[in-house]
DNA sequence: TTTTGTTAGTCTAGTGGCTAAACAAAGTTT
DNA sequence: AAACTTTGTTTAGCCACTAGACTAACAAAA
């Protein structure tokens, strides 16, 4: 439970705060009985009951019949109700578009992709209304329907939800949030894709045991999402997690932000097919190289490819202990399209990091890439949109009480 | 856990809550009436008078006689009792130790410095014990006497409070904090230097009015504090902040850390220390270099020392890029030592930033010098102990219900 | 089968801290 | 002096929690 600053304590908080602890327990122990809430969240057992009664009326759990009884009368197992209602997570890309329709316990039920190159925006926002239509059509009868909608952008999303920047996309100053609430009328989450792809991460991939984590996600470019204390760091304005462009040489080659030596001329995906270009690496078949080209060079063993990778590897790992010594994370996830290299990446990146970290730094501290692949992002989004919804509805009878 | 602390927990951490936030807007809105506290925080007019009684009778607070009336009754003004009890903040450097008796808002009432160097464990320990003894001494009568003893240490300290090294003092593995509690038998509490300093500016210095505040250490090294979301981020084992070992240069010189490029070797005292040397630059009257010998060649005039600072600024410059990169602050604190040479540090730094830094870090962003000067640690250190003790002050007459 | 013991979940009385509103106190304004 | 304002206290009532009695449902022993 943390104190929200400006609110004043009442009974309201304390059964909110409660409710929600018990819910907590529920999703992350179910099947649980009543009992077992009670003794192990601390709650007296019929606070519990009380408690747990308000969560079945409003359909967030169920109850599953008799467990197994331990030497008296059999409990009455409670059940997170994950078909409560469907969440639906967008991760917007260069070029592509995912969507995803999640239960609440964030397992995908529908997912539509499309792929494309160079389309204005009206273009790309036809598409996400498209696979927005098919992902709430695909949606099963539940309760609470569809609880909201999260989307994952490339780019500067302010504390706000609007867009300030998206290069690669050549957005500027969109307020994409306003537009998806008039049109669906639900509540919308509009987060950069770095720190979707932490939240996702954190919630349903890699980072599930950990208070601490850095989600490095690298593909054309360099983002980075950071939780903190178990909860997503914005900073300021929302502006955190920019570390493409920390400076590891001072005076190394110009970035297109206008900088010198940034982490991500060096480490992402981009900083690899130029480096690729500039070995004159030609294929026969295709004009533009990509990355899937190099992964299948380095399977067949081409060792200028193989050390390409190893480069790439040993900057990942520069930056990254650079991010160990400012944070001091218990893990450090690296995620989005060169995870998919990490038979590549790893060893030189793990070299990197065990040689050069701090020796304190090392304990307790995992480095891994991302559990759940291309879909880090828009799961995390569509988690922002079932947090939202759940801390939302716990509330809802108390805020009508008021 | 005890199920009578369970019972304790729900229904008191309400008055509990309601208690901290009423003592904080007395603290920072005194004078201030009942009945203004009970329309700003929120809270029923009776409420507050409970709770106000309870903080009279626990010396927190007191009453200042009659304000002015706004055409009725006139109001009894509260004050903070900041001479309810004393706090000690000590900040051990290098070569120094420096130690200071605060009031509870943080006022200096006596301080006392010493210096040294080279000095054994067994000696600064001594040093240690002498100036807490006479802070102790010095200090007037009150209703709760030394709350507490905060230290600021220039090492890396975990979350227990261990001081796992401190190079420069070459202390390895020490549990200072159970040797001051043992000999004073008084709450204390052991920090990094560099988070004291910043948890100190953030409390009474430049950093008052943000919540996203990054304090710089640069003294022979550099140490970076973080406050995020208004309070003091340590990580997972308490290691955050080790930002002067941060690549800036990736095949850069090596460091007495074991790697190449670090940013202190650029930005520190000792890089500046180390270049002058590099230039042959010598003293008639001593043998040894020091910061204000630069500092008063420059005020001389003397161009290729002022190119000294200029480039040194510069590099802070840099790696203070990388920190807004990573954290998007509203405020960058530059302290200790190196914060002496703000005129000659200032120019090349802030041109650093403002044409490095991406343009939407630089909104709502304030770089700035200390304000606390050679005291931001051990007022960092000693609101430690204040906070410390406020907050168990306020959960007392919980506790001894149990 | 009956009895005894154990565990699950509900119900009831009591408690603590909050709110609203009445009230007393001490002003100002007309 | 009367009317109005504002402060701070008091009282009644509410709400969520706890303890513990109670009912229900089961296992194991007699």
């Amino acid at each position: 439970m943390n104190p929200r600053v400006n609110k004043t304590w009442n009974h309201h908080v304390v059964k909110e705060g409660n409710k929600s602890l018990v819910l907590k327990k529920i999703i992350n122990h179910s099947p649980i009985s009543r009992a077992a809430v009670a003794q192990e969240v601390g709650l007296n057992k019929g606070t519990v009951s009380s408690l747990v009664n308000d969560l079945l009326e409003d359909h967030l759990i169920c109850e599953s019949g008799p467990g197994k009884s331990s030497g008296g009368r059999r409990p009455v197992m409670l059940l997170f109700n994950e078909k409560a209602g469907y969440s639906i997570g967008i991760d917007i890309g260069v070029n592509y578009l995912l969507g995803v329709l999640t239960d609440l316990s964030g397992t995908i039920c529908h997912e539509k992709e499309v792929t494309f190159k160079n389309l204005s925006y009206e273009e790309i926002e036809n598409q996400l209304f498209n696979t927005i239509d098919y992902l709430m059509a695909s949606a099963p009868e539940s309760p609470h329907g569809i609880v909201g909608i999260g989307v994952g952008v490339p780019g500067i999303v302010d504390n706000h939800g609007e867009i300030l920047l998206a290069p690669n996309l050549k957005w500027k100053n969109l307020n994409l949030k306003l537009i998806l609430e008039n049109k669906y009328q639900l509540p919308v989450i509009i987060e950069n894709e770095a720190n979707a792809g932490a939240y996702g991460e954190k919630k349903y991939g890699a980072g599930k045991d950990s208070e601490h984590i850095i989600y490095v996600s690298a593909g054309i470019g360099i983002g980075v999402g950071l939780i903190l204390n178990g909860s997503l760091y914005k900073g300021s304005n929302g502006f955190s997690g920019e570390l493409g462009h920390m400076t590891i040489q001072v005076n190394g080659p110009t970035c297109r932000c206008g900088n010198k030596g940034c982490w991500e001329l060096y480490a992402s995906e981009q900083a690899l097919l130029t480096a690729a270009e500039k070995m004159q690496l030609t294929l026969p078949t295709k004009k533009e190289l990509e990355l899937s080209d190099l992964l299948s060079l380095a399977e067949q063993g081409d060792p200028k490819v193989i050390a390409l990778f190893e480069q790439a590897g040993d900057f990942l790992g520069v930056g990254i202990n650079n991010i160990i010594n400012s944070f001091n994370p218990q893990q450090v996830i690296i995620g989005n399209r060169m995870a998919s290299s990490y038979k590549w990446l790893n060893k030189t990146l793990t070299e990197r990091v065990s040689n050069q970290a701090l020796w304190f730094q090392q304990n307790d501290l995992t480095i891994c890439f991302s559990e759940l692949s291309t879909f880090s992002s828009a799961l995390g989004a569509s988690a922002f949109s079932i947090e939202n919804f759940l801390s939302v509805s716990i509330q809802q009878k108390i805020s009508m009480n008021v």
